[in-house]
RNA sequence: GCGGCCGUAGCUCAGCAUGGUUAGAGCACCUGGUUGUGGUCCAGGAUGUCGCCGGUUCGAAUCCGGUCGGUCGCCCCA
């Protein structure tokens, strides 16, 4: 009520209620199973690391860090910052950890809250949430299809129909990408005077960027910029081809997409992303890519891995169909008179432990307020309590699909209502 | 962070240009018709600091300013 409470959940933050909160929970749980059965175990990493996790592992050029971050100094005066995304933390914790030394490659799922601060939209706030795996330690294509597959799966599963747009943007070599960058920032410097302000000045922090410019002046040069798949050594160019024919082998299908290029700085070689319908401009339902120099930025090992980030508030937007409408108690208790209410608390109590949904009238209606209660929760069965049954300890049975009833005595009424 | 639109009951919205009695509708909710049987029908009922603060005015949901929030686009991303 607005009447009382003067509080509202701060900006780009929400609250998820019933009854969509049930259908969120069950693709939480369909997401774990799936990583689970593909062996990526469960990890937890804290909601805020030490600032430098992110400006070294995400990079200090891109948007995330350079304008988004939530930065806080504790009273120790250390700068910390909630984790506005999962990879970086997670190969932090694997390093930490040394879990490296173990079987490779280590294969992690989390899933939890991001913060940034950004102009809250549909399908876009400040704090969201991801579910994301990471295998890292294999630098192998097999590896990369392992992932694509896995995200691609979830997203299907849980009814989306995505777009999978694939690329690769090579690896930081003078022979790969740093050679192309070089010759992408002379093309853009050649045509500066053509490109957007903003555009303008990243040729030289972030000249990938400009690709995904939205700017009508920027596009048209862009159609004849030079493009990274072009311009890749002969080892990323043979990964890719595995990648791309392991996703075949798949039927998974995939767009190459030699414009797609991720806003985080780690990333390497394949960069994927899928994109749905239904969410006006936030069109990105997930995201990932090869991240194999971002241990050695953490100061950790040379450890190559590789994974995603899905958003789940994107998934439940644009998944198709409305929310299930799920059965809250398979049977209801009409309990009538105190008597009948103290039977019904006991009887509803030993169905659930006996593993069934069960619920009785908490409000002291009437009975027609109950019958309409037990309809509203989607129950299978009224048992009837009044004074009639509380004399003869039979209580009565409805069937609330045939109408049928039946008298049945009360120990009897868990064994009835299994069929 | 920048620009457009919006903010009235739990939900969807009317009323606002031409300020004026107790601010409305539908859905949902509760009760009764049916002294103990739901999804239909009928009757009745409860619910609003008209987002918030301030200004103009005898008088503001209505006009003005600010602010908060949402939404769409930009930036960027999940």
């Amino acid at each position: 009520m607005t009447n009382t409470a003067s509080f509202r959940a701060p900006r780009g933050t929400y609250d998820r209620l019933p009854p969509g909160s049930r259908d969120w929970q069950k693709v939480v749980r369909e997401a774990e199973d799936l990583f689970g059965r593909a062996g990526y175990f469960p990890v937890d990493t804290p909601a805020f690391e030490h600032t430098e996790v992110f400006e070294r592992g995400v990079g200090e050029a891109s948007e995330v860090v350079g304008k988004q971050m939530y930065t806080f100094e504790d009273r120790g005066g250390r700068s910390l910052t909630l984790r506005p995304e999962g990879t970086a933390p997670v190969v932090r914790a694997v390093i930490e950890h040394g879990l490296q030394r173990g079987a490779l490659p280590v294969k992690l799922a989390y899933s939890g809250f991001m913060f940034r601060q950004e102009r809250p939209q549909k399908g876009r706030f400040r704090q969201f949430f991801q579910l994301g795996i990471e295998a890292i330690g294999s630098a192998s294509a097999l590896t990369d299809a392992e992932v694509i597959e896995i995200g691609h799966r979830f997203l299907r599963d849980a009814g989306v129909e995505p777009r999978l747009l694939v690329n690769s943007i090579g690896h930081s070599a003078e022979s790969c990408r740093r050679g192309y960058l070089r010759e992408l920032q002379g093309f853009l410097t050649d045509h500066s005077d053509e490109l957007a302000t903003d555009d303008r000045e990243r040729i030289g922090s972030n000249p990938l960027r400009t690709f995904d410019s939205k700017e009508a002046a920027t596009t048209s040069v862009m159609a004849d910029a030079p493009v990274v798949s072009d311009h890749l050594c002969a080892e990323c160019r043979a990964h890719f081809e595995l990648v791309q024919s392991y996703l075949t082998d798949l039927s998974v299908d995939y767009e190459i997409d030699t414009r797609l290029v991720r806003g985080l700085d780690y990333y390497t070689r394949t960069a994927f992303e899928w994109v749905a319908g239904g969410l006006g401009s936030q069109n990105a339902v997930g995201g990932g890519g090869r991240y194999d120099g971002l241990s050695e930025a953490l100061g950790g090992p040379s450890l190559p891995g590789i994974g995603f980030a899905i958003g789940m508030d994107r998934v439940m937007e644009a998944r198709s169909g409305g929310p299930d409408v799920d059965q809250t108690a398979r049977v209801y208790v009409v309990a009538l008179g105190d008597d009948a209410r103290r039977e019904g608390l006991m009887l509803v109590t030993s169905l659930r432990r006996a593993g069934i949904s069960a619920a009785q009238d908490l409000s002291e209606r009437g009975m027609k307020g109950q019958m309409k209660d037990a309809v509203r929760m989607g129950a299978d069965w009224a048992v009837i309590l009044g004074e009639k049954e509380m004399a003869s300890k039979r209580a009565t049975l409805k069937n609330l699909h045939t109408q049928d009833q039946e008298s049945v005595d009360f120990g009897s009424i868990e064994r009835a209502v299994r069929s």
